[in-house]
DNA sequence: CGGATATCAGGGGTACTGAAATTC
DNA sequence: CGAATTTCAGTATCCCTGATATCC
């Protein structure tokens, strides 16, 4: 990048695309070598902090597309990491729950991610970084109240 | 997204990757009725700011791959924004130039991009604002040094 | 019927890779 | 020869839309 012009490096959104890419180039550089993806941990997380789930409300619940919720369960799934077992309360649902095995993979997942964040934040104190998630997530917030999902709801 | 599990919510690469999206999006509507992008933008800068240049130097300087380079390069040059002439003192490169219609492009979509950013931070005051570009800045300037670009240097 | 869910098929934008052609 | 520039072809991933089938 070199030098990038004094307008583009002025603008937040440029700055929080650009973040973004190194961030993602780094969670792929470290899930893809146990073949994991920044999806899996997400819907897992899902499934420990709220118990077995639907895929529309894990769609929902980690903002993922309803399409693609299709094509993680399914790795999940292969990987034995997740059940995936019609409802029978309502039969149109699956209910997802998460294996035992599936939970100890969360925490592997959510090891490598914690050096990603490491790496990612290098530069900053730990007192910035606070700082950073505050501001990020109050921006989401913001932005996730009014906008919500394309989903359910 | 109603609630996103603690775990994600806490990893700052998901905040960042989340809000990037918002920011996408909120780019997209806004530049896509006048048929433009951000990488229009980003290339226009570039111009204004160093003068007439190579499109691998364009690459660098915005962080555009190489490949889009030459498309974005296509679009502009359709638009009359800028002219592709070859160099000639070498004749390998071809020099990009902005024309004066571009120079006004550059500034409605800096005004297009500018409410963008309004948007984008608006649950967050000026200060907080400038903290944010500050930070985002200082996280992108340590990754920018250790990874660089793809494509020259 | 309306409404919600799950799945699949596919489009479109973006980031990236590989290779070819040209020129230094 | 090697190295740099432009260009094209193709891959991968992600976000999203539309359509279908199923069930409440």
């Amino acid at each position: 990048m070199e030098t990038a012009p004094s307008r583009l490096r002025g603008k937040a959104s440029w700055l929080i695309n650009k973040t973004s890419l190194h961030a993602h180039r780094l969670i792929t550089e470290g899930l893809s070598p146990i073949d994991a993806r920044g999806y899996h941990f997400a819907i897992l997380a899902a499934l420990e902090e709220y118990g077995p789930a639907s895929q529309a409300s894990l769609s929902q619940r980690c903002g993922i597309d309803r399409s693609d919720t299709v094509a993680m369960v399914n790795e999940l799934a292969e990987q034995k990491l997740v059940v995936r077992a019609p409802d029978p309360d309502d039969r149109r649902r699956n209910v997802i729950t998460m294996t035992p095995e599936g939970r100890r993979r969360l925490d592997q997942l959510d090891a490598v991610l914690g050096e990603v964040q490491r790496d990612l934040l290098a530069p900053l104190s730990p007192a910035d970084r606070e700082r950073l998630v505050d501001l990020l997530g109050r921006v989401l917030d913001h932005h996730t109240r009014s906008t919500d999902r394309r989903d359910g709801g």
